[in-house]
This record gives C-alpha cells, structure tokens and sequence, in this order.
DNA sequence: GTTGAAAGTAATCCCTG
DNA sequence: CAGGGATTACTTTCAAC
C-alpha cells in the first residue's frame, strides 16, 4: 500500500474537489482515464480515501457561535474518560472533541445558536455527566485559518523523517 | 433564500454523502429527479453548498502529532494581529486558527511529522513573527469526535430562539 | 502503464401538465 | 412541483498493445 506521486497527486485534487470527473482528473494527474480510474477505486477500497462530504456555510443558515472549552475531569480513570467522551458523544452541539496532554484533560468546539444557548448545552453535559472539576470557555471571534494539509505535503514531511 | 425543509434533508444528506447521484438524492428527499437537481444547483450558486471535498486517512500516509497551541501576542493593535494572521496563513502545518475572546488570543491546531517537527514549526512561527508573549501546547492523545452538525439541526436551533 | 471501443448509468435540459 | 423524453456526458469494463 505504498502510494507514489500519482496516488498523491490524486489524493489532494480529491481532497479541494471531490465531484470531479475522473476524466478531468486522469487530465490533471496526467494518467490515462482507466489507469486513474483503478487507482481511484483502489484508494478507496483501502479507505485511504474515507468519504465524500459537502461543505455547507453555516452563515446561510443562521447566526451561530462557535466556543473552545477546556476542561478538567474530577478523576482520570480510564471509566471516567469513557464515560465523558460518551456523554460528549450524545451532545449535537458539541462538533469535535480532543482529550489532551498539558494543563487540562479535553478541548472542546461546540456550536450553538448564542451564549444562552451554548450555556444550556454546557448545563446538559455538566447534567450529564456531572465529574467535570473545571472549564474555561473561549469564545471564537473570528476563525483565521481552516486548512488541511495536503497528502503530497504530509508525506515530503514523513520521508524527510526517514532521510 | 429561504430554505425548506426539502433544502435542509438535501443538505444534510450531500454533507455526509456529496457523491451521491441527484437520482438517488431525489428518492430520499421525496422530490422528483428534475425538482432536486434544480435545488442543488440553486444551493451551490446561493454557496450554501460551499465545495465538495474527499476526505482522507491521515494515518494511511504515516505517523503524525496533532498539537493544540494557545498563544498569547505582546500586542493587541489590529496590525499585529493582521500580520500574526499572515505568518499563520504560510505556514501549511498550521491547519487550524481562531482568534478567542478569553485568556488568550489564539488557539491554533498544528500537524507535524513528531515533536522535533512540532519545534520547527514553533521555531518558525517565532522566527516569522516573534511578539509572541507566550504559548502553550496541548499534545493531542486521541480525537474522540468529531462531526458537523446537520443543517436541518442547525436551522431548528434558529427556530426555536425566533419562537 | 496506454489506447480505444462498447455498454451502462447519470446529468442536463426542455416541454407538458 | 411531477413526469417524460431527448441529448449529452461520465463511468465502468474490457480487450489489445
């Protein structure tokens, strides 16, 4: 499962583009069709190409804010974690979820309508789950930057590792 | 650009599935074939459907650290945070940046190959831009969600807040 | 890897109700 | 909005190089 320059090359043009044609892209890539259609395929079945998504703006939808929560759990048994992350889990609002290494257990992001709303979703998991010690909230002003690094990138990064 | 609730199974439905054929789209909303590709077509020239994208398996392309930064600059003007915002923009491992209200400026989200990259990447952040009063890093050890909200959920949270 | 052809499927547009 | 029908485009498979 080694992919090489055309697995890549396919990988991030997916990755900005995922309607394209396969014609368009065997063009892009510079394979014929059928060459880039298998490894398409083949991406696939090694779920290295994971899924296809739509991206929607959320501001066509409404007015919404978007709060960074660090928290700290009153114990750190491995019970304990699995039993937040699955309260977490039932939370809509709550859009990702990271459990971290440094000052404090888990970084949330969680979308509600407006800060009554985001202080009742914090009211459900606190409900919920109860054990929290402390959570500081941060209050997203403007997102800067939303990126993902491209695959071709990713891998320069691992071989520069291996040199 | 009022949306009904045709519009928000639509978009909920291309967010977890955006190859979806307009043929199959159509049965599952209920509309008929020329209705919804008429829909669809309106929602990506309003740019509420924003950009298809596929996404891909990081760990099929290696070994990463995701790493959570809150940074904290020595100068709050408007031109130094424009050009903190600059210097994140060029730097690709930098994946994620939002500018908090709270005890701190910014929370970014860095990619990188292992620790000793994760300290290039810092190194080259300071280097770049340097008036930073302090930072602090949060080393993920496991994403434990992460899931958008549907656009039906979104715009029944507006709802209830106008009722 | 390539090309080209063939068959099936889907998208796109138009027109009628 | 539904539905049919026509056209074009794309996918998918396959054989031969």
């Amino acid at each position: 499962m080694q992919l090489d320059s055309f697995d890549l090359k396919i990988l991030d043009i997916l990755q900005r583009d995922g309607r394209i044609t396969n014609a368009r892209l065997a063009l892009d890539v510079g394979l014929s069709e059928s060459a880039c259609f298998n490894r398409v395929r083949r991406l696939e079945q090694q779920k290295i190409l994971q899924r296809y998504g739509a991206q929607i703006d959320r501001k066509a939808l409404g007015s919404f804010v978007t709060v960074l929560v660090s928290v700290i759990l009153e114990s750190h048994k491995q019970h304990e974690l699995a039993r937040f992350e699955q309260v977490v889990s039932g939370l809509p609002e709550v859009v990702e979820c990271n459990y971290v290494a440094g000052q404090f257990d888990y970084l949330l992001k969680v979308v509600a309508r407006d800060m009554t709303d985001y202080m009742r979703v914090m009211d459900e998991l606190m409900e919920a789950f109860g054990k929290v010690n402390q959570y500081s909230s941060y209050i997203v002003m403007r997102k800067t930057k939303e990126q993902e690094m491209a695959a071709s990138y990713l891998v320069d990064k691992t071989r520069r590792s291996a040199a």
